[in-house]
DNA sequence: GCGACCAGTTGGTCCGGGTCAAGCGCACCG
DNA sequence: CGGTGCGCTTGACCCGGACCAACTGGTCGC
């Protein structure tokens, strides 16, 4: 599935519920001015998918190119009611997101510009650098998201994402090619920058 | 337990799982330079606690006078594998917190102090307020929380919680008694300040 | 090659909300 | 009683980030 395709419509029924074999899938609400909020952003191998709702109250887009395992929603439904297994898995990656999505909020209501790019570099480091390793110093990898999509997450706007990043690199934490791939030589320096 | 008691440590190990009988409870995070932020409401009967999980990265405190029922936490866990309803209604509890968080997330990143404020008050009275109908157009009820808390969950100052319900009092949107008992005559009026 | 378009950057201005400070009302205490 | 402290309000000022606008570089279709 290319990036940009939507997965579920914010007021059509959600039918689906998948498995995410690779890629990166966001997760947006819309105030009804036009306002966005990415309230989430799943990885490898992540369920997308809400179970026991009709409704979704949000939208979920590829990100990037993402490749999916489905099922309709009726499948899992019954697969959890016969496998407490899974459903405890679900019950884990549930607690997980909830931990992030706190996490997030934090960062979303008190934290600077500033703080809220390095913050957001150092969630995309932890997840995408394939060799990433949090002792070692340094990582590298590419951006998933746009400026205007990481606007979006950041509640900021992407003058402010693209000045922030400038100053970033200005500053030396980071070093920036082709606007998507960045390398972060000293991670201690960034987590500095994002206000623990 | 009287308002202001503290219910889980931040680095302390979480011992307890409670059930919360009546009150409310505040979930917070806090920045290493004190910079806080309330990440979640939680009202009767809700589950208090992490399970799975040694350490909690959030403090939970009693935000006005609480009753709980307490478990510790080997014995909750041990419930939860012998028993799949109550991990299902645990996974309920946990998605239903989850798209919270989320809609809070909306409030947090893109809306104006206003809209935060008038968001907080229709969160509140749609749990407080005992013989609240949404269909009805007013609401009674008394904030569980002093300014400080509202700023702390709104990511606002103090300041300006107060200048915004100022505001809302002289559009008659709201009446105060108090500085804690509010009356909203029309939740629809209130709802159009919160932005939707 | 050339123009159109899109993502991103950069500059300038403005305002919402933070910051600092003073003052009020009320409960509690000596 | 007056003093003290806390929760809250109000006013004045200021700044971070939004808003508006111009520009750059890369990609695509023709």
């Amino acid at each position: 599935m290319t990036s940009g395709a939507e997965l579920i419509g914010d007021t059509e029924t959600v039918d689906g519920f998948s498995n995410i074999l690779s890629g990166v899938v966001k997760l947006t609400k819309t105030l009804s001015d036009g306002r966005e909020q990415i309230v989430g952003l799943q990885f490898a191998p992540d369920f997308v998918g809400r179970p026991f709702r009709e409704e979704s109250a949000l939208t979920a887009q590829a990100a990037t190119d993402v490749s999916l395992c489905s099922f309709p929603r009726a499948t899992i439904e019954g697969m959890l009611k016969r496998s407490p297994g899974l459903e405890h898995r679900l019950l884990e990656q549930t607690l997980r997101e909830l931990d992030e999505a706190r996490d997030w909020m934090v960062t979303l209501g008190r934290k600077t510009a500033g703080e809220k790019v390095a913050s957001f570099l150092i969630l995309i480091a932890t997840y995408i650098d394939p060799e990433f390793d949090p002792r070692s110093g340094s990582a590298v990898f590419d951006l998933p998201l746009t400026r205007a999509e990481i606007a979006d997450f950041l509640g900021l706007t992407i003058e402010t994402v693209s000045r922030q990043l400038t100053k970033l690199k200005a500053d030396k934490v980071i070093e920036i090619e082709n606007n998507r791939r960045i390398t972060v030589e000293d991670i201690e320096r960034l987590r500095f920058r994002a206000g623990i």
